[in-house]
DNA sequence: CAAGAAATTACATAATTCTTCAATTGACTA
DNA sequence: TAGTCAATTGAAGAATTATGTAATTTCTTG
């Protein structure tokens, strides 16, 4: 029945949904707990319907829930524990920027040394 | 003098920068260890000029260092670990894909009792 | 019911990203 | 040096994704 999608795959198209900086953003305000979307609009500033397909890309992915609270919407995070993910992230990004950094240096001593 | 990007941007970019098939499995195989493009490409079955794009694009992020060694050109991960990262999103995907299969045996349940 | 707010959808256009083929570079060897 | 293998680069076209405006849907309230 499921249809066998490699797990690279899988995984490609996770990462590939978390590569929009909205979308990061609405998924780390979430993790504050549930939030109306009038409360990310007022987070993000972006046009509403930018927003809501954003949300909308969330949503197909599942990583997101929403349900209808009267006139507002809310949108969770759909029990997943993006936290983890986030600070592997982030780690890795502060490791490749200090890399880069270092680079940068190596290049202006290499400059100065030269000239 | 550094540009000032902000974090979730930064963040965006980095998740893009892994979000493709190819690049999922250079990266999987890296974590073994410094590999000849040869072997990537004996690994995974793609053009070699194919390969060489989504090379590229490790490198220009800052993730994969190349060094020419002869004739060959040898891969590796700078420095990073990337396994923790790639374990996160291992189990939020299981989580997810869980969380789709009660999704789906919800609604074949449903089927079957309202036909 | 009419009017208005909240959110989503439709759709057109712009911008990115992928893929493939041809050309190029660097290194080795007959 | 000519030929060849390994890898990369360039460039064009296809495909996907993003963005903004206008139209819709759903609910609430006078």
């Amino acid at each position: 029945m499921a249809v066998q999608v490699p797990l690279y795959q899988a995984k490609a198209e996770f990462f590939r949904m978390l590569g929009h900086p909205v979308r990061i953003r609405v998924l780390e305000l979430l993790q504050a707990g549930p939030t109306p979307v009038r409360d990310l609009l007022a987070a993000i500033e972006i046009e509403p319907s930018s927003l809501s397909q954003q949300l909308a890309v969330l949503r197909r992915s599942g990583i997101v829930t929403a349900t209808r609270d009267g006139s507002t919407v809310v949108y969770a995070l759909a029990g997943v524990d993006v936290a983890e993910l986030m600070q592997a992230a982030r780690r890795i990004l502060t490791g490749m920027l200090a890399g880069q950094a270092g680079l940068l240096e190596e290049l202006r001593e290499a400059e100065t040394s030269v000239r």
